[in-house]
DNA sequence: CTCACTATTTTTGTCAACAATCAATATGGA
DNA sequence: TCCATATTGATTGTTGACAAAAATAGTGAG
């Protein structure tokens, strides 16, 4: 359950700061807050106890993760990619993930193979029990942690933040609901790449990343900017 | 000879900070500012002619960039990467690269074709003229630039990071003088790519930058922190 | 000369009050 | 009713002074 590896996410920041900021990313990850949710200073403040200044760090780390956009004298809210956007970062997406399994850092040992076929199970689990915001955790720990394992850290970070920003697109722009990625693509990816068969690997990745793709509808009615800071905890 | 494209790095910042973030940049990345100067407040502040609190804001951008070490209390100075994070970047952008050239998002069209081999042939002026720091600058933007040519702007500004953490590295551990950037390696990449040929150009991507890695010496005696701040003009 | 300790100076971190800006509402005339 | 304008309220942006911490310089004993 918990990330497999601490990422050093925390740069430039003093611990208080990293957990607001590890907490507002896990708020948008899970969708508790949509894209465009305002994000007032003071709310943030008196939510976790702290100063305007400090918030005010955060909210400017956040805007350089393109998670938040920060609109001078309009302050901040929750970001809301473009459809052009959207394309870039799952392209991203690609190029990363495929080519990463097409020539990996490292090989997957078989703990770490038991690490990531825990994570589908459990996926497989809150599908069956309908939990979808747990779904949406699971699938994106299975593309991060894979991506740790068979790259590194520098990559994971980016694909981190590519993560992110795709749960931003998805909540966005989705055609029909329940489209999160789709456990059992997963479940082939994994095998293929146990097996050493990486072009199998990666072209199942590609396949699977495209499939998101095509699921999204860019001329989907932008959802009005909800407001109010609401349900950060966990 | 100015950014092909200009890409949104300045999420978050307001223009004059931004074009703060740029020079400094610009200075670490042609070494005009090597790993460990020491980056006071006030100086930087006077330097621009702007406020400490500017100064801070982009000192927090620079360093969430992994370019700029801020060490609570002991303020900030241009970042010292360690062995470990100079395999990993440089394992990043093998995966990037050939990857992106292995699956390019967009095919050259020839006026691209151009544009990079101008590059190229500045590069070779560069070499002759014996203009080190322009070579540099030049070799950094041929990457770029073909990234964001056949890739696109989000590839590309992982990429921009990457580069500039990989001046840092060179800076630090180069072995002997002079092993930037093979120009000949990029002409023939050039080539390759414009002929269509996917897989010998990711393969010479792939060398190109082994050759670059291979070219280092982790076990060099970490030069002196340097202090002042200088030579930020252009 | 070196070490340990103290004093000084520089630099960073923080805060609260104020100024500027924006959003929302209210007002008034056609 | 509708639009334009003015007023109000809420939120963000900035400043400067101060507190805290660290680097530096200085002092003296061994």
């Amino acid at each position: 359950m918990e990330m497999l590896l601490e990422m050093h996410e925390s740069a430039g920041l003093i611990p208080e700061e990293a957990h607001m900021a590890r907490c507002i990313r896990e708020a948008i990850f899970e969708r508790r807050m949509p894209p465009g949710t305002k994000l007032p200073e003071e709310h943030l403040a008196a939510l976790f106890s702290t100063t305007r200044g400090r918030v005010r760090r955060v909210l400017l780390a956040l805007s350089r993760e393109h998670i938040v956009a920060l609109r001078p004298g309009r302050g901040a809210m929750v970001a809301r990619p473009e459809p052009e956007d959207a394309q870039n970062i799952l392209a991203a997406r690609r190029v990363l993930e495929v080519g990463l399994l097409e020539h990996p850092c490292r090989a997957l040992t078989e703990e770490n193979y038991i690490h990531l076929k825990a994570i589908i199970d459990k996926e497989h689990k809150s599908h069956e029990t309908g939990d979808a915001l747990e779904l949406i955790r699971l699938s994106g720990q299975f593309h991060l942690d894979l991506t740790v394992l068979v790259g590194n850290q520098v990559i994971a970070e980016m694909q981190r933040e590519l993560i992110l920003r795709t749960s931003l697109i998805i909540a966005l722009f989705e055609r029909q609901k329940a489209t999160c990625c789709l456990t059992v693509d997963h479940g082939m990816i994994l095998e293929a790449v146990r097996q050493g068969r990486v072009q199998e690997a990666s072209r199942l990745m590609g396949r699977h990343l495209l499939e998101i793709e095509h699921n999204l509808d860019f001329k989907m009615s932008p959802p009005p900017a909800t407001s109010l800071t609401m349900l950060l905890s966990r």
